[in-house]
DNA sequence: TCAATAGTGTCTATAAGACACTATGCC
DNA sequence: GGCATAGTGTCTTATAGACACTATTGA
């Protein structure tokens, strides 16, 4: 018994706000094919270290674009004969979501993105449309903020993330619903010559997992 | 470079309906590991012929069970060093539901299943998972039906795949709102010795498509 | 005290669910 | 005609969205 030959791979959609816009990390690809071209983070799984699809491209996030624990989804697999030029293959692809990265990787604004190798470009669309709508019924968008915001603060990431502007008071109850946030006692923060607001933390049960609503937010 | 020498295959939990209760479709293996015993249909990729992961399982799915165009949807990966007694293994799973099955498989009640080999189990359990979810507010379960059937008849496939009462007066409205149903004019059928009931098919538009409510059922 | 934004209260419109009612075929 | 199930109408209740209002700080 053989086993098969297709080329096996896992690549991530790392996506981060930008001074208000949806960005996606990309880098420069080291070996061919394609090598100099940017592309989307990704690679083999290593048999040795590796527990899981999951677990590889949490090892080539925190290696390539120095995130820790990002919020990690797999979005599914795109394959085929003729999407590598080497030959039949399959990737893994999964969506990640942090409020910082660094290191190797590059952030591009979702609506000017180089052109891409494989089939990088409709990976990137059809995961944005994925976030887009789970932004829109779950709690997804809390893994952009930094680890403390203030409600105002996520109210425009949840905008950004949905291209609308959503009814502030509503937004509120609703989050509220979620559950997903909690009070920092007695911390407020002034954002300009206004009334301060209060300051709220991702509660322990929701770091790395999501609320979400019957209904949309 | 050499590729990765991971195991890749696809499997899928083929669903049916035998009087009223779920049922997955279950397969002898004829191959080693576990070679004699039930397991989820499944196999490699065949890089000649298949086009897509998902072209791979549908020719498994025709070839074994007989199921020529069923409502066919990756559910994920499942992957690691140990679910295979081989090595490291990945597997894309899909779910499928066909109104009839024929062929090697054989059909197993969903709460009565034998034991299985790998993970098959745990797979079956998230997948089941899903499609509960995903019938409540959507026009899945229609994909369990024959070409015709009746409102009635529909309504007993939600409550049968969802588990619970659904009020068939509010059923029908909303079944309205997904517009995934034709009448077939003129066409009753009588069920007993009461009032004969509209037949409907899916619209063509639906055959291989769902219909999503943002609420549910 | 005023400007500016944080945060709350409440009204209205819409959709969900319960349930009573009418319709129609078979015996 | 009466029984059984198909199919409709309508009332009640919950939720979404709009929007006016109050609260609290810094300048």
């Amino acid at each position: 018994m053989t086993t098969s030959q297709a080329i096996l791979t896992v690549d991530a959609v790392l996506l981060t706000l930008v001074e208000a816009e949806l960005h996606v990390a990309l880098i420069r690809r080291e070996a061919e094919p394609f090598a100099g071209h940017w592309g989307l983070p990704g690679g083999y799984i290593h048999e040795q270290e590796d527990d899981s699809a999951k677990a590889a491209i949490a090892r080539v996030l925190q290696a390539k674009a120095g995130v820790e624990s990002p919020y990690l989804e797999e979005y599914g697999t795109f394959s085929g004969p003729v999407r590598d030029p080497r030959g039949w293959s399959l990737t893994v692809v999964y969506f990640a979501l942090a409020p910082v990265v660094s290191g190797q990787v590059q952030m591009f604004p979702v609506h000017a993105l180089p052109n891409l190798p494989f089939d990088h470009t409709q990976i990137i669309a059809k995961v944005l449309e994925r976030v887009r709508s789970k932004a829109s019924y779950s709690s997804l968008p809390v893994h952009l903020c930094p680890p403390e915001f203030t409600i105002p603060e996520l109210h425009a990431v949840y905008e950004v993330v949905m291209g609308e502007k959503l009814n502030i008071a509503n937004f509120r109850r609703k989050l509220e619903d979620l559950q997903v946030l909690e009070e920092i006692p007695g911390c407020l923060r002034s954002g300009g010559r206004s009334r301060p607001s209060q300051v709220y933390r991702v509660s322990k049960k929701y770091r790395n997992a999501l609320s979400v609503r019957e209904r949309g937010l």
